[in-house]
DNA sequence: CGAATGACCAAGC
DNA sequence: GGCTTGGCCATTC
């Protein structure tokens, strides 16, 4: 986990949108290409671990521009598999970035979980 | 302001 | 291992 320090400097830094969303939205939108974070994760470094369910919930709004994709459940299962026929699902998402999956459509999370980390 | 909602999680069976 | 239950708390109505 990361130094409440770093936390602070980050929330401060975000303070302009304090909201808990704009929070998840920075995480999410600083995950790197072929790695994945849980939803409790994100929660834990915004220093609310039972937040998670808040997390989900800042995803169901997020902008469109935001690999929401790589963001996961904490047993590596995918949250949301593709209701949308237009959009590619999620897996395909993961696995264009070279993420693989078992057979049961869980993600291999001990190789591609992230360490949050907001280096700027 | 009170009540309902939710892309979750941990514990129990 | 999978399914069910209760709790969490910011956002919305």
């Amino acid at each position: 986990m990361l130094s409440k320090k770093v936390v602070h400097l980050f929330i401060m830094k975000t303070k302009l949108e304090s909201n808990f969303f704009q929070l998840v939205y920075q995480i999410v939108g600083r995950i790197p290409c072929g790695k994945v974070v849980t939803y409790g994760d994100i929660a834990c470094f915004l220093g609310n671990p039972r937040n998670a369910r808040l997390v989900g919930y800042a995803m169901h709004s997020c902008p469109e521009d935001l690999p929401w994709h790589r963001v996961v459940m904490k047993a590596g299962k995918l949250p949301f598999f593709g209701t949308n026929p237009d959009l590619p699902s999620q897996k395909e998402l993961l696995e264009k970035e070279g993420i693989t999956f078992y057979q049961d459509e869980r993600i291999k999370l001990s190789c591609y979980q992230w360490k949050i980390e907001i280096s700027a």
